[in-house]
DNA sequence: TGCCAGGCCCTCTTTAGGGCCTT
């Protein structure tokens, strides 16, 4: 089981005092989704003008949304310890990481990143930004990017092609959690070596 | 629109610099 999980927030960092406005966290199993979780949350932060045109999410959306504390501990309950995928998985992280640090939860997650390991596999893509990624693989692209169930399917669908191309391409039997951590951290000279060994591995 | 940060990756590198990606 791996957990996407998306944060649209007010700004690109929690050090300078930004915070989450919206989470959405897919469930993934056996390549298939078998459950979501997705919420406004309220942190009392005010979203800058630019954030609310970029995302849709305005001031006045998160005046009748759940505290952002309610929104975090019911999102520690949904992913438990499942490992977690992001698209530039450092950014979710940080925000996971201050959000459930802010609202008293621990946050021992692993995390992999869909784009590292993009740039590993899909070297000939001409981006590497999550909705070009789609449009690149002819995945199904969501009608309105930048809000965070959207953004949590689109990576989603990225992560089961990556997993059924290391299945196809590869040969890899189980990409999971723990493989694709090797392949993000694998030098890409490297990659055929350690598809050779999992292959073997896997006889 | 892009600034703010942080981490990864590439190269005209490694005693460094800049592009990409996230909001």
């Amino acid at each position: 089981m791996i957990a996407v999980i998306d944060f649209e927030t007010t700004g690109l960092s929690p050090a300078m005092g930004d915070r989450a406005t919206e989470i959405a966290i897919v469930l993934l199993q056996s390549g298939q989704v078998v459950d979501r979780f997705q919420s406004l949350m309220n942190t009392g932060k005010h979203i800058p003008s630019f954030i609310e045109t970029f995302t849709g999410i305005s001031n006045a959306m998160l005046a009748s949304a759940p505290s952002a504390q309610s929104v975090m501990c019911e999102a520690s309950r949904f992913v438990g310890s499942i490992p977690m995928a992001a698209h530039n998985a450092a950014f979710d992280r940080r925000f996971w990481q201050a959000e459930m640090n802010q609202a008293d939860q621990p946050s021992t997650q692993d995390f992999i990143c869909t784009l590292l390991l993009s740039r590993r596999l899909y070297p000939q893509s001409p981006s590497h930004q999550l909705g070009r990624l789609v449009e690149f693989l002819n995945l199904p692209k969501a009608v309105r990017a930048h809000r965070a169930m959207a953004d949590a399917e689109m990576a989603t669908a990225l992560l089961v092609q990556m997993q059924h191309d290391l299945r196809l391409t590869h040969g890899v039997n189980q990409p999971d959690h723990a493989f694709l951590r090797s392949v993000q951290r694998c030098a890409k000279y490297g990659l055929p070596a350690l598809f050779a060994k999992q292959l073997a591995h896997s006889c």
